[in-house]
RNA sequence: CGGGAUGUAGCGCAGCUUGGUAGCGCACUUCGCUUGGGACGAAGGGGUCGCACGUUCAAAUCGUGUCAUCCCGACCA
């Protein structure tokens, strides 16, 4: 390709509305270009970029046995009412009539879809175990799109569904495909770390997530890890040993009994009144789950995680409650004490979540629902009620790990892609069966398996960058080399990258020869914003018949003559390329 | 949806307080000059000032409304 002719253009400065680096790069280096919120368009260089990914995403899962297909973008609200989803999925699908007023959804994920595909064609257990896959743009109606590609409301992403008809051939497949996200993620040039994770919306019970690990702001998900095995988790599954604490109150306290504590309206303020540990105090906290109130229960020194809490309550929605909703709940139960003395008693009818952290704790102080006073010296008994069990903590810094109680690390990733298994939660309300051998209708064991596309782009961004640009890994680079005439005036220099132009092409190698009539400081600045991984520089030492070749990763230089050069690139590039 | 801000040429911005010919830098076109890290000179092209209504002889500027975008909190590839 012609530099001449490339349809790029770079910026001088960055967009006024990007925060993030990869929204930055991609934007002033002319990759994308935003059309509405949440939504970009794909100009020629970005284009080649995702093809190259999604190229290597359809490699790997073909190489696992998958099978490509490709599904509508537009569903209709009767499949979402036959898996239960179109009540609860939310704002984020983006729901919309047609002409004759039949509602429609464009797609977020693909699970109704496939699984009416798989009911229809897969009708016996000699068919399974099967892996069927997209790569498509989907689109969610975030609330607050942000962060270029990294957060868009539409985005490309790779979407995969497997049936089985036992536990054990899901297992293998999840497997599988671990191993396949593995290979993908390290042909892209990315580390990534497999994290057990909560699995939201799209339901299920075992998940992991790939995370590109980047201390940036990009990273939206905080992820906990062990440097002495293999334990990682995102921090909304994250679970952890605790270091010794006081417990048990015997030594504060002989016997149950009300006390006064006046204005001790925070854990601090009520564990310095009474000269005690916050493990020693039961903290009541009031949560709302789909619009109703739910009471968590953990010791004080320990925070809830919200998205445990809601799924121990089995919600889709959770805040905490407000004190206006606190103080009509105190007084739809004849209380009337505010934030700060809440407790469990005289609450029977609201469900109730006690965190692990409570099941030990003996002669503790507990709020009674009445203000300025506290139990002292209580025990579970005193409660009024059964504690069903559940971790619902909020696992922090300095914890120890569940596995070998070595101290837990953490730090923040991207999400670049998921694995679920689902089991039967679409294909028992959707009666996705198959007969078995016995000729008996059963439900498919389905797992899910995505990978998001032009994320994966944008993290390798925020993965490969400096302060000049872009450092793109060769497998994804838009181009492999760029070579930059000093002037293009110079016959001599013209002649020698033409024929490097043409021999490179000649073997396959993907270059771009900057023709334009610039000065080198600008080709060089575009070269290192554009990102090529080589660059090859024809000037004035082409007179002593040396050219320059520049690695863009680690700056290594040298000089070489024009087909030592040429050998070079082709083998470096082919080595990586495979 | 709450809280905060911003809409003026492809990009980045000034002008608005105090109403009167729409400006600057980059990018783009032409010519000259220059050619190893975003040169220089000259001459050009490009704008419904987000939109609507209002006030006024006159609105980018004042008022009302509306739309869009961005940032901070709850979702997810």
């Amino acid at each position: 390709m012609k530099m001449s002719k490339l349809f790029v253009q770079t910026l001088r400065e960055y967009p006024s509305d990007a925060e993030v680096v990869s929204h930055k790069l991609l934007v002033k280096a002319g990759f994308i270009r935003k059309l509405t919120s949440g939504v970009y368009n794909y100009l020629p260089l970005m284009w080649r970029v995702l093809k190259k990914i999604e190229n290597i995403v359809r490699e790997e899962m073909d190489r696992a046995g998958a099978q490509e297909l490709l599904m509508p973008f537009v569903q209709p609200k009767e499949l979402w009412e036959e898996s239960g989803r179109w009540g609860v999925y939310g704002k984020e699908l983006m729901r919309l009539k047609d002409r004759h007023n039949r509602e429609m959804c464009l797609g977020p994920t693909h699970e109704e879809v496939i699984t009416s595909i798989a009911r229809d064609g897969l009708k016996s257990y000699k068919q399974l175990p099967v892996n069927l896959y997209q790569i498509q743009s989907k689109f969610r109606d975030e609330v607050r799109p942000r962060f270029g590609l990294l957060r868009g409301r539409e985005f490309i992403m790779k979407d995969a569904y497997s049936f089985a008809t036992c536990q054990e051939d899901l297992d293998k497949e999840y497997q599988n495909m671990w191993n396949a996200y593995t290979r993908i993620f390290n042909r892209c040039g990315l580390d990534t770390k497999a994290v057990q994770s909560d699995s939201g919306a799209i339901g299920g019970s075992v998940s992991h997530e790939f995370m590109v690990i980047t201390d940036t702001d990009a990273g939206e998900n905080d992820v906990f890890y062990c440097n002495d095995c293999d334990y990682s988790a995102n921090s909304n599954h994250a679970i952890s040993k605790l270091p010794e604490a006081v417990i048990d109150g015997k030594g504060y306290f002989k016997e149950a009994k009300v006390l006064d504590t006046p204005n001790t309206h925070s854990i601090e303020e009520l564990s310095a009144f009474l000269n005690i540990p916050s493990t020693l105090i039961l903290k009541s906290l009031v949560y709302i789950v789909d619009k109703k109130p739910v009471i968590a229960l953990i010791r004080a020194d320990k925070a809830v995680e919200e998205t445990k809490l809601m799924n121990a309550a089995g919600g889709v929605e959770i805040r905490i409650a407000t004190s206006e909703e606190i103080a009509e709940m105190m007084e739809q139960h004849g209380f009337n004490a505010v934030p700060g003395f809440i407790g469990p008693k005289g609450f029977e009818d609201i469900p109730l979540f006690a965190d692990e952290t409570v099941r030990d704790m003996k002669n503790y102080v507990v709020g009674i629902n009445q203000t300025d006073k506290h139990l002292v010296g209580a025990n579970h008994s005193d409660l009024g009620r059964e504690l069903n069990y559940v971790d619902i903590r909020l696992v922090e810094r300095g914890e120890l790990c569940p596995q070998c109680g070595k101290p837990l690390f953490v730090t923040r990733g991207i999400e670049v892609g998921n694995i679920f298994q689902l089991g039967t939660k679409y294909s028992k309300p959707m009666n996705a069966v198959y007969l078995d051998q016995n000729g008996k209708a059963q439900p498919y064991i389905m797992g899910c398996y995505g990978i998001g596309i032009s994320r994966t782009a944008a993290a390798a961004v925020e993965a490969h960058y400096d302060e000049h640009g872009i450092k793109w890994p060769v497998a994804i680079a838009p181009y492999h080399v760029v070579i930059v005439p000093v002037n293009v005036n110079d016959e001599l220099q013209m002649n020698v990258a033409e024929k490097m132009y043409n021999d490179l092409q000649a073997a396959g190698i993907e270059v771009v020869l900057d023709d334009r009539d610039e000065r080198a400081g600008v080709k060089f600045k575009d070269a290192d914003l554009i990102g090529f991984p080589y660059r090859v520089t024809v000037g004035k030492t082409i007179a002593e018949g040396l050219v320059e070749y520049k690695v863009r990763e680690t700056d290594e230089q040298e000089k070489y003559t024009p087909e030592e050069a040429t050998q070079k690139l082709i083998s470096s590039i082919k080595s990586v390329l495979g």
